[in-house]
DNA sequence: GACATTCATGACATAATCGTCATGATTCTT
DNA sequence: AAGAATCATGACGATTATGTCATGAATGTC
């Protein structure tokens, strides 16, 4: 059981955007750590499936199609890496048997529901803006402050 | 996010043994529509795992390697198809980027270890002992009675 | 309208996964 | 000892996922 690329690195590139409101492809791609290109089929597919507008020409780049909290992560995950258990799963996976041996329900799958139904419970009730908030918090935790790399807490009166 | 063929295989494999007691490639194999090589690789990872004990030659064949009750399904899983989160990961998906932007911690690493951590409290409280007792019910039910493949339920008196 | 900046997209190379195949080793029966 | 049944394993080809690349299209600036 594992995440495809595409759902580690399209999450983050959502992130990104989120968090600086706007951003370019080059931008996402050096914040990331990714090449361009790379990062342009990435956000192209968050596109496609309605996370985020772009704009062209010089003041362009992406920004998200709606408020941060209205994104749900599970959706986005869906979107970028497909479903653990799905209808086309059984199909898939019955072998040289015509009729899947264990027809209509079989043991394994229950299994997988349960699973899927354990992750859905904990990614539709994160959104995006969870995540932002998150990642700001860490921002500043690992910010250097007045400029001191080695960020000695200043008891700050700002 | 995606179960690998060989989770789904090579559980169905260990079920299979565990409804027979004891089974050979060749019978697994035709159970469940796979061909004889592949069900031997399964079979062989599955043993390699602590999971199967083999034996060779003319009443040879699988068993499990303990009782049902004490083989946990998440470890099932993970030794078939690694674990969704681990100390690797971050490794594997930093990037160019040396040190991964978002060191130490970052936002999408808790949200994955979230979502590892609901499987897990899912996949370490079943058993092998309950998917075979569940397979069990489920050949009861779609099981051919008095040889009478239209099955008409005969108020049987057995 | 020429140009710079930006997104868009499909073809390609590479790598990982999946399943097949050929061959060999062990055990039991006769 | 010969033969039959069984497991063991590494090499290979096919498929899928991943990431790169070349090229094209839109938008704003001068």
């Amino acid at each position: 059981m594992k995440f495809s690329a595409q759902e580690e690195y399209g999450l983050r590139c959502l992130i990104q955007i989120g968090l600086k409101g706007s951003a370019t492809i080059p931008e996402i791609s050096r914040d990331e750590g990714l090449s361009e290109h790379h990062t342009a089929k990435l956000l192209s597919i968050l596109r496609k499936e309605r996370f985020l507008n772009s704009m062209r020409g010089h003041i362009g780049g992406y920004r998200l199609a709606r408020a941060p909290e209205k994104i749900v992560v599970g959706e986005v995950l869906a979107a970028l890496g497909g479903r653990l258990y799905d209808e086309e799963f059984c199909e898939r996976h019955s072998g040289l048997l015509s009729t899947c041996a264990h027809s209509g329900s079989c043991a394994v799958k229950n299994l997988w529901s349960e699973v899927q139904a354990a992750v859905d419970h904990v990614v539709s009730h994160i959104t995006l803006a969870d995540l932002i908030e998150n990642a700001q918090k860490e921002a500043e935790l690992y910010k250097p402050r007045n400029g001191n790399l080695l960020s000695i807490p200043v008891a700050s009166g700002t």
